[in-house]
Order: structure tokens, then C-alpha cells, then sequence
DNA sequence: TCTTTTGGTTATCAAATGATAAGTAATGGG
DNA sequence: CCCATTACTTATCATTTGATAACCAAAAGA
């Protein structure tokens, strides 16, 4: 097995994905929204609640640049600060209404796009995809290396 | 097939995918290069020789922009800039000798990265990598949709 | 030839992001 | 109870990046 030529192969793939995320992102950012607030609101919103720590650190950023993005999304009314009770000093963050809202349409575009990107592939050919995908989630992708 | 199902899957794997490429490439930009410089320097490495508008569209930065930080890269010896024969508004940008070693040096200690996270694994499982690379490139990520 | 288009440059400005220092309040461990 | 640590905030500054206007020269098309 050349191992080589796999690394050649993966560097390419990568590529292709972040080019593939780009297309079918692009745009779906509503208007007077950076896009590190985007990148924000997309972590809250699939792994919601979570506290300012956890953003900070799967996201990397700062604390003090995590403490001002998030300040700018609740003051824009996209996300909500809840206390958490048997800790006074976190506090845990949601989507507001009108951010789940506004996050589910984003969603509902990027999946629009998806569906078109496989509709001409076969049931057989998406399940090989999906196959596909778990090998290398769990082969190649996985969070603890 | 439960084409939602495959959509939420596409979407944790794409996250994995930017979450792992930032793991393996984090602090091999050498020093005094900017994050969009060393991509820009990524570009010219994989696909030279390139010209000014290629890197324009296919990174997605502005023809100035595009402009700007290809002079920056050129005052730092990075790469060079050779003027085409049959058509000379346009010009070739290749990397310079020192900014071709300090890309070979980036790429190495990237391959390094992946190599360990690839290393317990059989040359069975190496070969369903491959395949499963295969398919989702070609069913999925491929650039003409 | 005249005009339009293409490829690229320069200059300038605004906004987004990163980095650092200093501070508060709550918690937890001795 | 004291001290260190954790979670987060505020303020400030530098750098990076994005966006726009105005420009030049070569090429291509009529």
C-alpha cells in the first residue's frame, strides 16, 4: 500500500471538500452577520446549550474575542445567556427564537443544495456514500486520533 | 434511503473534515506569513504554474486583493513572476526556489501528522480508505457538481 | 481604426479578527 | 479562611482582510 499516494489523494479530497462546503454555504449567511459570528451560531446551533469555554475552545477563539462575538449575537438578539445554577460563574447559550429560525433556514438552503449535488445518484450509490462516509469518520476523521 | 439521515451525516463529516485539516496543518505557516497568504502559497504549490486571475477565482479573493498579496509574497522571495510570451498582459507565478523548501518542509510535517494518524491501521482498512476517498469524490465532491 | 474586454495595478478606506492586559466574581482545595 | 484557579468581561490596539474607485496596457472584435 503506497502510502504516499494516499496522502496525495487525501490532501486533494480535503481540498475538494472545503471547496464543496464553500458552494454550498455561500450566501446562506444572513445580511449584517460576519462570518465568524456565522461559524458562531452554526457550532450553538448543533451542539446547543453550550458555554462560552466550549466555543472558545472548538472554535478557537479567545476568550475575550468569544466574550465580545457572543455579546454582538445577543445584543442582535440571535442568542440567549442562561445561568447555570450549580456553577454562578458559566453560563450556558442557546439559540433565541429568532436564531433557530434564522439558523434552520440557513440549514434548509444547504440542504436544498445537497439534494440537488446527489439527486441523479441510486439508492445503491447513497448507500455506498453513506458506507463510504462512516469508514473514513471513523478511520481517518475521528476526534481522538 | 433516508436522504435527511445522509444530509445530518454529510454534515458532521464535513465538520470532522475542517476540524482534522486544521489539526494537521496548524503551526507549519512559518512565521511572517498571513493564514490567506500560506493558503494562497498552497494554491500556487499544488496547481503552478498559476496566473493572478486563476488565484483570484479559484481562492475567492478580489482581483486588488489578489494583486496586493501576491506583491507581498514576491518582496518576500516567496514566489516570482514570469511574464507569458503569446500574451503579455498575463503573467505566470510559479514559487521561488526558498518558497518551494519552505512548502516541501510545510507539506512534510503535514504527511508526518497523517501518517501517525493512519499508523495502527492494516493495509485492508489503507485500501477501503482509498475507496471510500474514491467514491465520495467522484459522487459527491466533484467540482461539476 | 476605434471600441470593448481582459489582466493586472495602485491607492485608499472600512470592517473583521487577533492579541494582550487587567479586572471581577465564583469555586475549590488545603 | 486563604489562595489558586476557573469562567468570563471590558478595554484597547495592531493586523489582516474585504471592498471600491480609478487607472494602464495589451488584446480582440467590429
Amino acid at each position: 500500500m503506497d502510502k504516499e499516494a494516499l496522502f496525495q489523494q487525501f490532501v486533494a479530497f480535503t481540498t475538494s471538500v472545503h471547496e464543496v462546503t464553500f458552494e454550498l454555504t455561500k450566501d446562506v449567511k444572513p445580511e449584517d452577520i460576519t462570518p465568524l459570528q456565522y461559524s458562531i451560531l452554526e457550532y450553538i446551533a448543533v451542539s446547543q446549550p453550550v458555554t462560552l469555554s466550549q466555543i472558545s475552545e472548538c472554535k478557537h477563539i479567545s476568550m475575550p474575542n468569544t466574550s465580545r462575538e457572543l455579546r454582538k449575537l445577543t445584543e442582535k438578539q440571535l442568542c440567549e445567556k442562561f445561568e447555570v445554577p450549580d456553577d454562578r460563574r458559566k453560563q450556558l447559550i442557546r439559540l433565541s427564537e429568532s436564531g433557530q429560525a434564522m439558523m434552520n433556514k440557513a440549514f434548509d438552503q444547504i440542504g436544498a443544495r445537497f439534494f440537488e449535488r446527489i439527486q441523479d445518484l441510486s439508492t445503491e450509490e447513497l448507500k455506498g456514500i453513506h458506507h463510504a462516509i462512516t469508514i473514513l469518520q471513523s478511520k481517518v476523521f475521528d476526534e481522538n486520533k
